[in-house]
DNA sequence: CCAATTTGACCATC
DNA sequence: GATGGTCAAATTGG
């Protein structure tokens, strides 16, 4: 197995968890912890995803996910899952619960033994950009204020919601106040033989729950409306603007990420704002 | 009017 | 056959 692509991971990983307790000491803005913590996950989340991959392909390269015979059977398909718990002072108007990713709920079941029902949502971008990517969000019995949220599949799909994160730092929003606390705390998640994945829970105070499933997915669209163009647009733009070079690596998405942000230290951000609301 | 959500029906898997 | 996951027509909301 390549070594080089998981210690740059995790090196990275932290690097940023050095940056962050750096900031720490100081005051920092919550969207700067939140956009630090969001890096730190994607670096472990990349790192792991990296170690799975290479157990269940047999020590393929990374980019064989896209490769013709890659079985997309829901069984093969990565799975993780992560417990959000809900909290704020105030009913949120725009959910912070986002996950950065805009979902469009396409079911709801009940579930056998357990007391709420399960929520079903797939990438907004399926239809127009073939993502694959769904989840599952359900209400714990234990806890109402918290959410066992199931991911399947790494979005594929080009997402507007890294532009605005970095617009929002630029321009933070009075609801900043409202955002959770947020306290993470990992442990190993067994998903069978699906292999090991983060889960991390968002520690709060208690709140109203109501309806706060459906902040799963309206946070981000809420958030993000203003700068989507149409998908229409999108595509035509990952056309134009890329020919041939679509690798649709389970890691693209990552990489555009960090190839967006990651270059610059966090002083730089207001910088590579300005590039973003250029490229907006 | 269009897009997102709801919800019962249908399908796949065990 | 029971259960969970998805589809799609109807409904809702901006």
């Amino acid at each position: 197995m390549e070594k080089r692509p998981l210690m740059n991971e995790l090196t990275q990983g932290r690097e940023l968890a050095n940056q962050l307790k750096h900031h720490l000491d100081q005051t920092i803005s919550p969207h700067t912890c939140e956009f630090l913590l969001q890096k730190i996950l994607s670096s472990y989340e990349n790192a792991l995803s990296m170690l799975n991959t290479t157990n269940v392909l047999d020590a393929q390269p990374s980019n064989s996910y896209s490769s013709p015979h890659y079985n997309k059977k829901r069984k093969t398909m990565e799975k993780w899952s992560e417990q959000v718990k809900v909290c704020s002072s105030t009913m949120v108007e725009t959910s912070p619960l986002s996950d950065g990713y805009s979902w469009r709920k396409y079911g709801q079941k009940e579930i056998l033994g357990a007391n709420h029902p399960r929520a079903y949502y797939r990438c907004t971008h399926r239809n127009v950009q073939g993502c694959l990517a769904t989840k599952q969000v359900q209400r714990t019995d234990e806890d109402p204020s918290v959410f066992e949220v199931s991911y399947r599949g790494r979005h594929t799909c080009i997402q507007a919601t890294q532009l605005s994160k970095a617009l929002e730092m630029k321009k933070p929003k009075k609801e900043e106040n409202k955002c959770m606390d947020r306290v993470f705390s990992f442990k190993a998640y067994k998903g069978g033989d699906e292999g090991l994945f983060p889960s991390f829970s968002f520690a709060s105070t208690p709140i109203e729950t109501e309806k706060l499933e459906n902040l799963f997915y309206v946070g981000c669209d809420s958030i993000t409306n203003n700068l989507q163009t149409s998908d229409s647009e999108l595509s035509d733009q990952m056309m134009s603007s890329t020919p041939n070079s679509v690798t649709n690596s389970p890691f693209e998405d990552l990489n555009l990420d960090l190839d967006f942000d990651l270059d610059f230290s966090l002083d730089q951000v207001d910088f590579s704002v300005a590039g973003a609301e250029m490229l907006a």
